[in-house]
Order: C-alpha cells, then sequence, then structure tokens
DNA sequence: GTAATAATAAAACAAACGTTCAATTAATTC
DNA sequence: GAATTAATTGAACGTTTGTTTTATTATTAC
C-alpha cells in the first residue's frame, strides 16, 4: 500500500508530536524507537522522516516548542504591575498551570537535554535562562524594596523553580487535590520561603484571583 | 590474552559500578552501552557479566545500595530529641550532604526508574517511600505542636524534597558556593517555607554559617 | 478526466545492541 | 610444582536500531 484514505500532512504531524512527547515522558528518548512511535500514530516508521529529518530534530522541536510556550505564557501573564509580590503570585501561577498542562513535554524538557547536541543544548540552555532571569529580577526587585528577605536570589530562584517544576512528578489530576489547591498551597509557601514581609499576602492574592489560566478549575 | 596482571574482582566490581554511575548520569542509562562502559573501567564487555548478570541488574544494583546508604546515613543522623525544628534541621542537613556527596547516583536514582521492572521500580520506591515518611511525620509533629504552620503535610514534604534534591541539578563543587553555605541558606528557606514560629530560628541553626546575613541581595 | 503532487507502505541497509561461549592466562591452594 | 580456581579475552549470536530508497496510492489542481 501507499497513501492511505483520509491521510493529512498536518494531522499526522500533531499526532507524532503527541504520541512522541507521550512516549519519550513515560519510557524515555534513546527508548522510545521510531517504529514504537509509528505504531502509536498508526503510520509506518518510513512515514515520520516527511516531518522530522532525524530523530533527534524531533527531540530538539519538541523542546523548543516547550520553551517557547513556556515564554509566550509568561509574556501573556506578566503583570504591568512593579510591586514585586504580585509579579512573583504571577510568575508561580503561571508556571504551575502551564507544567501541570504540559506534563509530557516538561518531562521531555527536563529530562532529556542530555540527547541534544552541543549547539541545541546551547539553545535550549538560552531560553531557559531567560525564563529563569524573569523570576531573579522579581526576587532582586524584591529584596531591594525591602518586602522580601533573601539571602542569595539566584540559589533562592533555583530552589523555587525546582520546587514548582517537581509538582509534575507527584501530582495527578483528579486525585486527592485539585490544580487551584495546589497552586494556592504552592503560592502560600513561596511567600513565606521568600519572606515576604506582609502576613497574609499569599492567601489575599489567592483570593483576589479566581481566573488567570487553568488555574480555577476546582 | 585471558586473565590479565594484578586482575582483582573485588577492585573490578568497585570500578565498574563507579564508571557505571558516572555514564548513565551523564548520558541515561539506555544511552549507555555495555561496551562503553566496559572501555570506561578498562575491559572487554563480557567480563561485566561476571558480576552483573544483566544490564538492568547493573543498574537495580546502584540504585538499591543509594537507597540503603540514604537510609542509612539518615538513621545516623537522626537525632534523639522530640523538638521538631531540630528534627528538621537535621533532616535537611544530611538530605542536601547525601545528595552533594552522591551526585551521580542520585541522578540515576532519579532519572532511571523507569528502567526497572515492575517488581524492582515497586522494592525501589518502597524504600523512597519509607525516607519521605520520616520528613512528614516530622512536619506533622511539628504541626501539632504548633511550631510549624503548614497547609498540607504530604504536599509540603514533597516540595522540600524536590526542593532540596534539585541541589544537584545547578551545584558544582568549587564554584561560587561552598556546601556548607549552600546548606545554610536551604535550611533558612525550609524554616521560612514550613513558618517556623520562632523569630530567627534559621539563623540560630546556621549561627556558625561563614557568610553575611543580608549578603547577596544583588 | 488527466496531470501533478502529497502521503504513505514495504523492503532493505549497515551499524550497534545486550548477551553467550569457549579458550586462555593469572593467582591461589595444597 | 601440579591442580584448582578466578578473571578476562575474543569472537560470535540473533535482534533491534535509525535511516534510506523505491514504488504506490490518495488527493488536489486545472
Amino acid at each position: 500500500m501507499a497513501r492511505t484514505t483520509g491521510s493529512d500532512g498536518e494531522k499526522t504531524e500533531a499526532a507524532v508530536r503527541e504520541a512522541a512527547a507521550g512516549l519519550i515522558a513515560r519510557y524515555g528518548y534513546e527508548a522510545m524507537s521510531m517504529r514504537q512511535l509509528a505504531a502509536e500514530v498508526g503510520v509506518q516508521a518510513a512515514a515520520l522522516y516527511r516531518y522530522f529529518p532525524t530523530k533527534e530534530d524531533l527531540l530538539f522541536t519538541l523542546m523548543r516548542e516547550h520553551m517557547e510556550g513556556l515564554t509566550a505564557a509568561w509574556e501573556m501573564a506578566r503583570p504591568t504591575t512593579a510591586d514585586p509580590e504580585a509579579r512573583l503570585a504571577a510568575y508561580v501561577r503561571n508556571h504551575i498551570a502551564f507544567h501541570i498542562e504540559r506534563r509530557h513535554s516538561t518531562h521531555v524538557s527536563n529530562m532529556e537535554l542530555r540527547s541534544l547536541s552541543h549547539d541545541r543544548l546551547t539553545r535550549i540552555l538560552r531560553m531557559r535562562t531567560a525564563y529563569e532571569k524573569e523570576l531573579r529580577a522579581i526576587l532582586r526587585d524584591g529584596t531591594e524594596a525591602g518586602v522580601f528577605s533573601i539571602e542569595d536570589t539566584g540559589l533562592t530562584a533555583m530552589a523555587l523553580i525546582q520546587m514548582m517544576t517537581g509538582v509534575i512528578v507527584w501530582f495527578r489530576p483528579g486525585e486527592r487535590l485539585s490544580v487551584a489547591e495546589v497552586t494556592t498551597t504552592y503560592l502560600s509557601m513561596t511567600m513565606r520561603l521568600v519572606g515576604a514581609k506582609i502576613e497574609g499576602a499569599a492567601a489575599a492574592y489567592s483570593a483576589a484571583r479566581p481566573f488567570g489560566r487553568s488555574a480555577a478549575g476546582v
């Protein structure tokens, strides 16, 4: 056989991306074979090469789009206010919502960096650094304004990001806690961790913002 | 050739473990070939099978010994006092020290769980759960005693562990910060995160820290 | 309806994989 | 010093890997 009835390049490519993210998240990049991926999509392995020249190109595409999506989400969510607490709350909300929503690509982007070529690794890390820099700026501003008490901005930023991203390791939608509850708790922990001066600030923020991305699911 | 001069089973096995931890941490379990590992050790691939029947046995051994080591280290470090703050401080210190000291096997144990068979995965996860349970007990005791203010014990435990273990992602010995400095800062962050009631409690525990109080605001 | 193009299948490739086996030599035992 | 055991090599096995090539069919354009 050859071209199949109803076949469509765009649909196939999208199916490949989604299946790849799922398989790599579950089994790992090296462990996922192109034949396994093709079977998941419902095509032959050779068909994959119409969309991605190599396996690594596929991996890189997933990672690049993950980082572009994260950056874009933050640019949408970033508040205009200069208030460090409000900005930090927005950062936490956006980060958790995005990563829970895209668990698979988050796993891929965090665990499979070592499978990228040097150049591509550099490109992904540059995007990641730029994103983290936003958090450091918030922490620095807050410290200088006296609303946070932080010992080391860079170290605190890393600790916060590890803590927040770690949600995807144990969080499963539909279990004990909702996304909104998790986000609220993480927001409180974050505010205490950075020593936010105003007591109950976290609670105030979580009460005042029932919208936001998908945080309002309950 | 056959047996080489000065060859010793115990030494070779130790060399295999160490080289395997390093290679798996750097390239991943699936990406590391037995030939690559053998070359690192300085033997032929077939020689590895004298010590580990399969590649997965090797992985499992690394993980089991990592968890056994972590458990043993905590049993040594666990204080006899009932004071939740002292116990939490000891837990944080032990966790960070152990994971920085064993970066490679930590990477292996955290990233390669999916390559274990079902039974072995269960065994490793059981050990891990038991270790994490200790932290939850401390947090619960502290909350009941009124010295911590925590919203969700289980969630806080996961957040803390992710935060602490995340150190190995960015920490490199001999760079900007020493192990002692990192530990001190993480201890402060932890105490604030759990809402330790006694103001300055974190500072008290880190009284011996080698740098100033609000040193790095930049 | 016919020509052009897009999408896929089927088969094949060399390379690399984990693992096994027989042969061989070093160290140990008595 | 002969017999035994421990440690390792070198070659080979059957699979599986990512990828390429060629042929074939569905869809689109005119």
